[in-house]
DNA sequence: GCAGGTTGGTTGCTAATGCAACCATAAGTG
DNA sequence: CACTTATGGTTGCATTAGCAACCAACCTGC
């Protein structure tokens, strides 16, 4: 026991959940700043377009699935692209609740040139890692993933 | 070319800045699970005892920096902290705009509880890697998290 | 010692987030 | 065919985030 009546210290900058958040956010930010100028679209935004842009024509439901984010915010965000043209949508006549959901002609526009400056921003932050680095990198990340989930299952199960 | 008219596809799932944001947001979030149940602590509140619990005595401009959190939500949260008494506050006498803040006796046993939880969950989390990837990882986040900032200041100057 | 600039901190305003309640359609069950 | 349950999506509401404007205390050069 110290003098300061703490038992133990947390050391933040070493934590790893907080070095995972900060590494996160910087990286995310500054992709989003490529974008963000040019074209006034928020990173939930861009996400949305850009797997529509991998899977056109999917329901706003699998969009959520895909990217993470609450059905309430693609709900939102959906009808803010949709009045901006950047997307359309149908409805699937077999099942009317289900959309349908695609880039807009705008909206590919905007794809293929936010495409490749993503790209190139990845690249130019990967280029500190050499292959067998970045394959390491992709590995641990892809296993901490998996691992996380498992879990987070866990817990809500207990 | 495809029909579709993209002429380069990006793959969400495996576009590192995505992966990371991904990793990050359920590490985050199923740690502070751990606490907001039990003292109805929000991640930035934890964030702000943590650094108080490292460094006491500190003002709200150092607490800002060292949790990269932005000064304006940073002085919410304090106050908020204050007034449920679990930091408390002076200014200094040779700077009487600057607060020095610390945890109050309630903050740090709140503080004692938190903290051996955090850490076993970050054990129980990286236990998918044996030391010589914790290393590897360590240093592959350092190394980037280093390398984007560079980016950062980069991209502020021109 | 006072005008101009800095710095620490607070507050106002708007947007984004997240949960829960809700509506409409669809699917399963007796 | 009703009747319940599940699903896709929207909306209401409370909280949080983030930017900019602001205030108050300090610091500098004259």
């Amino acid at each position: 026991m110290t003098d300061s009546d703490l038992s133990r210290v947390l050391t933040l900058e070493r934590f790893f959940p907080y070095r995972l958040s900060i590494l996160s956010n910087t990286v995310s930010g500054i992709i989003a700043d490529t974008y963000k100028d040019k074209f006034a679209i928020s990173i939930t935004e861009w996400r949305i377009m850009a797997v529509l842009g991998e899977y056109p024509g999917i329901s706003a439901d699998e969009v959520s699935l895909k990217t993470h984010i609450e059905k309430s915010i693609i709900s939102r965000a959906v009808s803010k692209l949709l009045q901006r043209k950047l997307i359309e949508r149908e409805f699937d006549p077999e099942d009317r609740r289900r959309s349908m959901l695609q880039l807009s002609p705008t909206g590919k526009s905007v794809y293929n040139d936010v495409v490749p400056t993503s790209y190139e921003y990845e690249e130019k932050l990967l280029c500190c890692f050499n292959d067998e680095e970045r394959r390491q990198f992709s590995d641990l990340i892809d296993r901490l993933h998996q691992h996380a989930g498992a879990l987070q299952d866990d817990e809500q199960h207990s």
